[in-house]
DNA sequence: CGCTTTTGACCTGCGC
DNA sequence: GCGCAGGTCAAAAGCG
């Protein structure tokens, strides 16, 4: 019942594509192509929605390592960084090493609701009030085990009809939920072409 | 009853 | 060092 309206407002100059994390779903949907556990490369298959310039991916981060890229390195602090709960946040490094961020790539989506079903589960684990934006941001986190995907979800301030969604890690799962859940979305997309 | 959401507290990084 | 902003935790509440 809701129209979704791909958003793209920048033209060119995105990133290295590779790793978006929607990259599995949207190709699945799009095309034939099934997803077989896919991460990566597969974003062909989003590509194929679009033209060059259509999509904008921010890669925000760029200092990962690339070995570190997979799921599973968090919370493996366990015993030495038990000493007060929140240490724990600093899981998947361990003393004295670097700070380490996944990249993040972050798409705008034009949409009434907030949640925008791509096919993944999602739980939310925190929310937050943002400055210079009336909206609040909320953070999700991948629920499929051993997966440590996470997203955030944000309303724009000056057009409240944008959401902006930023993807953390990638996917080391198939999706959960049937694939034509997603493509159902899709149809109902109105790509956004300028031209 | 198990999973998800809510929400305040807490932690970290950064700029001043 | 302090304050702010972003990000996360975890207990409690909500929900199917």
């Amino acid at each position: 019942m809701e129209n979704y309206q791909m958003f793209f407002p920048c033209s060119s100059s995105m990133g290295q594509p590779s790793g978006f994390p929607m990259a599995s779903n949207m190709g699945a949907a799009s095309s034939n192509m099934g997803f077989n556990g896919l991460q990566g490369e597969s974003l062909n298959g989003f590509l194929n929605l679009r033209t060059e310039n259509q999509v904008r991916l921010v890669r925000e981060e760029e200092e990962v390592e690339k070995h570190h890229s997979q799921s599973g390195s968090i919370t493996t602090s366990a015993d030495h960084g038990a000493e007060n709960g929140q240490a724990r946040m600093l899981a998947g490094r361990k003393k004295g090493e670097k700070k380490i961020r996944k990249p993040r790539y972050a798409f705008q989506t034009r949409s009434q609701v907030d949640i925008l079903d791509d096919g993944y589960r999602w739980r939310k684990y925190g929310q937050k009030a943002v400055k210079n934006n009336k909206f609040p941001r909320s953070y999700y986190r991948c629920t499929y085990q051993g997966c440590n995907v996470k997203k955030q979800v944000q309303r724009l301030t000056r057009d409240d009809g944008i959401i902006v969604t930023t993807y953390e890690g990638m996917h080391s799962h198939p999706i959960d939920k049937p694939t034509d859940n997603f493509e159902h979305i899709l149809n109902q997309m109105q790509i956004y072409t300028p031209f």
